[in-house]
DNA sequence: GAAAAGTATAACATTGTATTATGAAGTGGT
DNA sequence: ACCACTTCATAATACAATGTTATACTTTTC
């Protein structure tokens, strides 16, 4: 005694239009189908779906209670099938994404933005913390996304690495700031602001003074590539960052690119085992594009979808 | 790209048993036929639908945003053939009475209530009034069954018609409840109760006590049986009313069977167009049965199936 | 009462849903 | 790491559901 599909539908249609013919055009199919599915309907729950009132079909005392409940299977269907297609076409779902501290107020927002207005029904998680939490969450399966730096690779994700450039920054009107480029002998009597001695960064900076034999005139240690901006803008000292943080300050002070060029690697981390989110793999693909203008070489950008 | 019903079912069932062969077996079809089922859904949603995670199936995470809507879907349409189910069965339903005002207040209560008793799922309008709003109602098929008497039949009513017995009725301790039956001669010093002049039961009445050569002891004149069973219980007067309402007073005065036989006649009427909701008839059916004791012939029941 | 519209039935084509048989892939224990 | 075992997917095929056209029947309508 179980309800086929077809004939809810066509009780509904016979329902609305009055007429089996009627039905049958709405419904795109013939006649005799109409027919039926109707009586086979009928035949099913044990009496008369429909009673003749002068030439139109009109549902029986019995059926017009069927015929509420009827709608409100057919309706929520038709709100599966929405669903369902929102979410072939990736504009549904839920995107947990887990950053540095420094991309959630910086570059990330717009990305985002941008990512999500052509999503209407996308939603998302975003969750700023240190790398090492990241990585413990990614591996966890507790985001879909991390972004993070200093990422050494680990069994349980996969990752996408891009090398950003890094420019060196400079207060507006220095002095230095009519050169093209600047090297480590430029910044011998400026007061530099760095990343943290522990940071690979750190390294592959000092590393670049010691091999042009100069000493880095260490100052101030900060934690991110925004504080140090931050200093830089309000006068005090130069720094070498990252050129996706320089460019959020792009009018407070003087970015020139540095030689020879440190790149700050950034990594994309996704969980290795588990779902791949479709919505997921979208939004990295939308983020290393967006990454374009500031990686070392834009024309080969990692691709996303052996992820 | 339609779903098919059968697919949501599948994708169901292996969602919450976590292997196809066990979805298989819940379902009661064989293994592949759910895994086409599955293969055949992923392929028109465009996306995977389950991750193994060690052996079970897990839904990916586009698939637990669409296995919500699913479920709810199915479980409306499981509502909806329980519902199907109930109106076959005939335990759900509305079911519109009209009935003279002495039916509403002493037969009809006891049978309706059996009536519904084993029918939780129908509910039922009772609208008690005058004989002519009765037939009005049913003529335009604001009710599905009236409750009346004096009825001569109209083209658009179908109508069963009973044959109540009448009975005298006399205060407890009456020197005449010695009697066996009563015939017109007993009451010729009682004071008699009686229904209006113009109504048939009178007409037959007092045609009695003309037959039999007795001058009719008329006392007070009432519209209900009711009414003249109540002044009868108070001690004064005798009567001789329907059987079916003595019966309701059985416990507070006298019995008797009256001679010649009087009958007093009702009808059940159902509109002659239109539907025939299956609930009504047979709660007709119910009715008919229910005055069963009270019938001139009660081996002569008329046939509701007709109606 | 005849024409027109609407509906039901029959014969048949197509598609969906099931079956069994069988090979491939993943799991778990020695 | 291999083997037995379970689980799953695919192929060939049977059958039921659903669609088609052709046609006869019933009801409206004028």
């Amino acid at each position: 005694m179980k309800f086929k599909l077809r004939q809810l539908e066509a009780f509904q249609a016979v329902a609305e239009a009055g007429h089996v013919t009627r039905a049958a055009k709405r419904m795109g199919i013939s006649q005799p189908a109409v027919s039926r599915l109707i009586s086979d309907f009928s035949r099913s729950v044990g009496f008369e779906l429909f009673e003749r009132r002068g030439g139109v079909l009109v549902p029986s005392s019995e059926s017009r209670y069927l015929l509420g409940e009827v709608n409100r299977v057919l309706e929520g269907l038709r709100h599966l099938e929405d669903l369902g297609r929102d979410l072939t076409e990736r504009t549904a779902g839920h995107l947990r994404i887990a950053c540095l501290p420094g991309f959630a107020t910086s570059h990330l927002p717009g990305v985002l933005s941008r990512f999500l207005h052509d999503r209407p029904g996308v939603t998302v998680t975003l969750e700023p913390d240190r790398p090492e939490r990241i990585l413990e969450w990614i591996v966890g399966e507790q985001f879909d996304c991390g972004i993070t730096d200093g990422f050494a690779g680990h069994p349980a994700t996969n990752s996408v690495d891009l090398e950003v450039r890094s420019v060196c920054i400079l207060p507006r009107g220095h002095p230095l700031a009519r050169r093209e480029t600047i090297v480590p002998e430029d910044l011998t009597h400026e007061k530099l602001i760095h990343t943290r001695r522990d940071s690979r960064f750190f390294r592959r900076l000092s590393k670049a003074f010691a091999d042009h034999a100069v000493d880095m005139p260490s100052w101030i240690e900060v934690r991110q590539f925004t504080a140090a901006c931050t200093i830089v803008a309000e006068g005090a000292g130069a720094s070498v960052v990252s050129a996706l943080d320089a460019e959020q300050f792009r009018d407070r002070l003087v970015i020139r690119p540095f030689l020879p060029e440190i790149v700050h690697r950034i990594s994309i981390l996704r969980p290795a085992t588990g779902a791949r989110p479709l919505i997921a793999l979208d939004f990295i693909d939308a983020f290393v594009q967006s990454l374009a203008p500031f990686v070392r070489d834009p024309d080969d950008l990692p691709a996303v979808s052996g992820l």
